[in-house]
DNA sequence: GAGCACTGC
């Protein structure tokens, strides 16, 4: 083992239910308990495995795919998980192996045959393959009984009994019909990962569910899943609800921690795989978990001078980066077989502890470490830092390693150090700026958004600052002593944009630039579409520089997208102008979307044809609270309240100092950066606010 | 003067 990282002997676990002393048996006081034997059984277990958008094949054979579903652990509970579900309100179900099949069961036993029994997925891949798979289980055609509904797609027709869909979008639903009349049935899988749309959504189904009862309306049936033990805040949330335990396969994983803390992860890290790479045969595959690009392109140069010094008799290693910017393309090498006598050594961001499954792998090398966001309400400031995981996440990587069979995982850090780490990863809903789910929640005419019962309350400044967003945007009034949205409000809720984007759109027709703004807002609201490889810096300068704009980013990055659209733009374009053409597309998909919205609100859609001034005084009205102001001595400030602030320097304008700025984000990593700058004039600014900043002048003087 | 975890509508 790693001399310098110091691994005592390793302790075992099974990854799936967490610490050992946990995983074999239930917390006492559970009303109704279920308990299967792990192992039995062929198939594939009912989890995805596969890469994204890999096609599940349907098998050949109907009666072996009957057979396959009868070998799996969980059909010996068939029965009785039936006989309680079916009296049943609300239960929480714990385990793997069971999105695919416990949405059949119910069908099966006629349970919510009166409607729909939705199941929804933080993931569209998820939500996808899912679909497709019970539907070939069902050996139905997709769409037919068996369908899904994700954004840009919905296979389902007036047949669908069972629909996948991801979360976001039922939320969406909810919007028309806050009762979810649809559904008879509620299946929230992976509540574990606690997203912002799952965790709107408990409170949206409990609501919809308690309404439902009232009105002596068709019952709601909820079943909240999980893959982790700590459901007790499930349970307590859905008026106690029973916990059903599900034991399902799972490998047993090796786990080393180190003797000392180690200062450096990286050096560890590095360490680490190489101790690895001696010793183990070549096809047992390493994952390393690293925070972000930067330090995970590097380390891979690293890895690979490394690897061609080894001496004779050492496997060769093929080193694949991994991390959600990386073109789809890079992406998809981590799923392809090594040549023989190669090992894969993936090193990638915390997108392969949930998003990406890699199979083969039998190695993990967690540092303990991840970079993610963090919320300020009081600044309204978006923290981007390196941070320990939680014990969660910790546990959560480690299972990567026994997925096909047993596995190692080596902890860069000691048991002291994990044992000091926090439970549970913080709930995305505690992190966040809140103005979209509180614009959600009004739209949905939900009585008192300022104490919606959240299962994780965020603290009332948090919501207090949503609010007061709203406000500012216009899209709140008060009336009898109660929030209600006014029609613009009304109109905001209908884009599926951060509120300060909708609003942006619809201030567009005031300046004859809605064709312009609709491209801007859908470049906006997708990841980046321009490539940065860090590797190839000076290319990528005089590739672009044809599409630079001195009035900023967003009017460069409509630049980029019209001669896309003009050269008829395909892959080959965007490869040679370092184009992500997976994000231009989803960027030209938003945009139709957005202009749909447009149409049906009998919107006229015009362009400036060429008057960029028209452009940037519709982003300068609709985001003045975003803007800065060069200072004498150089630096910026944010005109509200006098934050120091710069210009990132991935923007166009990072050169340059112009006098006065509006951007669309502002991100503190080492510094507090501004993101995505357009240069305004600061009269447009107090003509688009007054109020606003004679407000916040006064109390800048004082 | 020098940099961006991950989803989703």
């Amino acid at each position: 083992m790693p001399e310098e990282a110091g691994f005592p002997p390793a302790k075992k676990f099974r990854p799936s239910a967490g610490p050992p002393s946990r995983a074999r048996s239930c917390p006492p006081g559970r009303r109704a308990v279920m308990l299967l034997a792990a192992g039995a059984g062929g198939g594939g277990g009912g989890r995805r495995q596969q890469p994204p958008l890999a096609q599940p094949s349907a098998s050949p054979y109907p009666e072996a795919v009957e057979q396959q579903r009868r070998n799996l652990p969980i059909f010996q509970a068939r029965g009785q998980l039936l006989a309680q579900l079916r009296n049943l309100d609300s239960a929480v179900l714990i385990g793997s192996g069971k999105t695919t099949q416990i949405p059949q069961y119910l069908y099966e036993a006629g349970i919510g045959r009166q409607a729909i029994i939705a199941v929804t997925q933080p993931r569209r891949v998820a939500a996808i393959s899912l679909a497709t798979r019970v539907s070939d289980e069902k050996r139905t055609e997709l769409g037919k009984l068996v369908g899904y509904t994700v954004r840009f797609d919905d296979v389902t027709s007036d047949d669908t009994k069972i629909k996948f869909l991801t979360d976001g979008m039922l939320l969406r639903e909810a919007i028309s019909d806050c009762l979810l009349r649809k559904y008879s049935c509620i299946i929230l899988d992976e509540a574990h990962e606690r997203t912002l749309h799952t965790d709107v959504l408990f409170g949206v189904v409990k609501a919809a569910q308690k309404r439902r009862k009232e009105l002596g309306k068709l019952p709601l049936k909820v079943l909240v899943m999980s893959a982790t033990m700590d459901v007790d805040l499930f349970s307590q949330y859905f008026n106690g609800a029973p916990v059903l335990y599900l034991e399902g396969r799972q490998h047993p994983i090796q786990i080393f921690y180190t003797k000392q803390p180690q200062h450096d992860y990286l050096h560890a890290a590095l360490v680490s795989v190489f101790q690895i790479h001696q010793e183990a045969p070549s096809s047992h595959d390493i994952l390393v978990f690293l925070t972000g690009q930067e330090e995970i392109e590097a380390m891979s140069k690293t890895c690979r001078d490394i690897a061609k010094h080894l001496p004779d008799g050492c496997p060769s290693m093929l080193v694949l980066p991994l991390y959600a910017s990386l073109p789809y393309a890079q992406q998809l090498r981590v799923f392809q077989r090594a040549p023989k006598g190669y090992r894969k050594v993936i090193i990638s961001t915390n997108i392969a502890e949930t998003s990406i499954t890699i199979t083969g792998i039998k190695y993990v090398v967690d540092t303990g470490m991840v970079k993610a966001k963090k919320y300020n309400p009081d600044s309204g400031l978006e923290v981007l830092a390196v941070q320990r995981v939680s014990k969660t996440q910790a546990w959560q990587r480690t299972g990567r390693a026994g997925r096909e069979d047993s596995g190692i995982c080596y902890r860069l850090y000691t048991e002291d150090e994990f044992e000091k780490f926090e439970k549970m990863t913080v709930p995305e809903i505690q992190r966040c700026n809140l103005a979209s789910v509180m614009l959600q929640l009004l739209a949905m005419k939900i009585p008192n958004v300022l104490t919606f019962d959240f299962m994780s309350k965020p603290s009332p400044d948090h919501i207090q600052a949503a609010i007061a967003q709203l406000e500012l945007l216009g899209a709140l009034e008060h009336r009898d002593g109660q929030l209600t949205l006014t029609p613009m409000g009304r109109k905001m809720a209908a884009f599926p944009l951060e509120p300060k984007f909708a609003k942006t759109i619809l201030l567009s027709p005031k300046f004859h630039c809605t064709e312009e703004i609709l491209t801007i807002v859908a470049l906006l609201s997708v990841d980046s579409i321009l490539y940065n490889p860090p590797s190839r810096r000076d290319e990528v300068q005089s590739v672009r520089k044809k599409f630079v704009s001195s009035e900023g980013d967003h009017l460069t990055l409509l630049n980029v997208y019209r001669t896309f659209k003009n050269t008829g733009g395909n892959k080959e374009w965007c490869k040679e102008n370092f184009v992500n053409s997976k994000n231009m597309m989803l960027v030209a998909e938003v945009r139709a979307q957005l202009r749909d919205i447009c149409i049906k609100m009998s919107m006229p859609i015009v362009s400036s044809r060429g008057d960029t001034e028209s452009i940037r005084r519709c982003l300068a009205h609709s985001l003045f609270t975003s803007t800065a102001e060069l200072q004498p001595d150089g630096s910026y400030a944010t005109t509200d309240t006098h934050q120091p602030v710069a210009i990132h320097p991935s923007s166009v304008l990072f050169h340059c100092k112009p006098a006065c700025v509006v951007y669309t984000e502002l991100l503190f990593t080492s510094k507090c950066y501004m993101r995505d700058l357009c240069v305004v004039d600061a009269e447009w600014l107090y003509e688009a606010a007054p109020d606003f900043f004679r407000k916040k002048l006064r109390t800048a003087r004082n």
